[in-house]
DNA sequence: AGTTCATAGATCCTATAGGAAATGTGATCC
DNA sequence: GGATCACATTTCCTATAGGATCTATGAACT
């Protein structure tokens, strides 16, 4: 009686539009979707061999993330690569927002946070750091889950639905360019000096670590667009 | 060639999914879906005279506001409304964000800031604020108008982004209850000062202002909580 | 009487089909 | 030769149909 499903799909079977999601993030992080190229239903359909529902549906929650775009009847496209001006917004909202979580943080910090925080950096040391995506994966999903379980720990759902509106977008400048890690070592140490502000349980130290942290990053960030262009 | 249908439609025409998205959206905010109780896909395609695609592709997008939850494979809820400590979390969200519009705008704000600014006001004042939604529906559009201008001209889309995270909930804790405005004067007379902070350029004044309006309504919004329960 | 089972209904999910608009290509005409 | 028009293709958008799963009502059995 439905042991094969329950083998199958475990405790929550996974839904089509699902699958379809992650392919499409996957294809956009990794830039084989180029920014501003059309992102067709119907081809994409093709592409994975499903029909267009759960592709339409992918491509609306999509949306929401700020990864693809969408005008009336002309369908869903990649959404452009950030120009530097905007890449200093970005930093000068996450400056808004990322020292207030490690502040609340590090007030009710758990012990768990301070061992997955050093887990995150250890990971982050041990990452490769190349040009292409897929080499230095691995070193993105570490920073990401650094910076998210500070704003886990914050223990307020709608400063991570903040935090999770940049997130989006977060993810793309780190590869545009495609010449991997070039500021591993900086911003290790940067990390690692949240930690011990973290360890201290001092939230003052926490928040100051922080804004240096992003401060740098900002810094490097608008040097390497110089360098571009 | 065509004339009819620009007629019709204008410079884009209208698609299905969007009508669909703003009834639902409509039938949120007033409370006719109840917070907790399911929306049916197929249901809502009968009631609204559509099929299930456009109704399916609108609450992909409604998912990101917050506004419904979806399960696997059991279809969507109506989110649950908010606690009394989930609406403190909720202003000490707001108290990160938006005293940074403030100071924000403040440094590049145009005299048209200024001017909108004092319309919203001028609207808070005359705008009735019975018990029904269909009442102090036009006290709630001029007060979501007045803090989304700030946080407009505060020129930095991903700070907008992280305003309109929280939006879709501050929506909902406005007409939980149903009796209508009650700290009109006390706001109308924060969002004055506000407006003065503007006026003199002065952005610190414009954050200091912000703050005590937020404070202001977390600590009403609090002492409602209390006495409901 | 209480439990178990079966059937019916509702619902979600996916695929397919077809209409409408936009885009691209080739032929015709000045 | 260049512009215009007709046609085909692509694409979006919506509707319909059917399979799979969940829920609920009622019957049968101990």
């Amino acid at each position: 009686m439905r042991i094969k499903d329950q083998a199958a799909g475990g405790v929550s079977r996974q839904v089509l539009a699902d699958h379809v999601y992650e392919a499409l993030l996957s294809a956009l992080m990794d830039g084989r979707l180029e920014a501003g190229s059309p992102v067709s239903i119907d081809g994409m359909a093709r592409e994975l061999d499903v029909s267009p529902t759960p592709v339409r549906e992918a491509l609306a929650r999509l949306e929401a993330t700020g990864m693809v775009r969408r005008t009336a009847l002309r369908g869903y496209r990649v959404a452009p690569l950030l120009t530097p001006d905007e890449l200093a917004d970005l930093m000068d909202a996450r400056l808004v927002i990322e020292p207030a979580n490690a502040f609340m943080a590090c007030r009710h910090a758990a012990d768990g946070l301070i061992g997955e925080l050093a887990q995150a950096i250890d990971d982050l040391k041990s990452a490769p750091r190349g040009p292409s995506f897929a080499e230095f994966r691995a070193y993105w999903e570490a920073d990401e889950r650094f910076h998210r379980l500070v704003a886990l720990y914050a223990d307020n759902q709608f400063l991570l639905s903040a935090y999770d509106a940049l997130g989006g977008q977060v993810q793309r400048f780190r590869f545009f360019g495609g010449l991997g890690i070039t500021d591993a070592e900086f911003a290790i140490a940067e990390h690692t000096q949240i930690l011990k502000a973290f360890e201290t349980g001092d939230p003052q130290l926490a928040r100051d670590a922080m804004i240096a942290h992003i401060r740098g990053v900002k810094e490097r960030s608008q040097h390497e667009s110089e360098m571009r262009s």
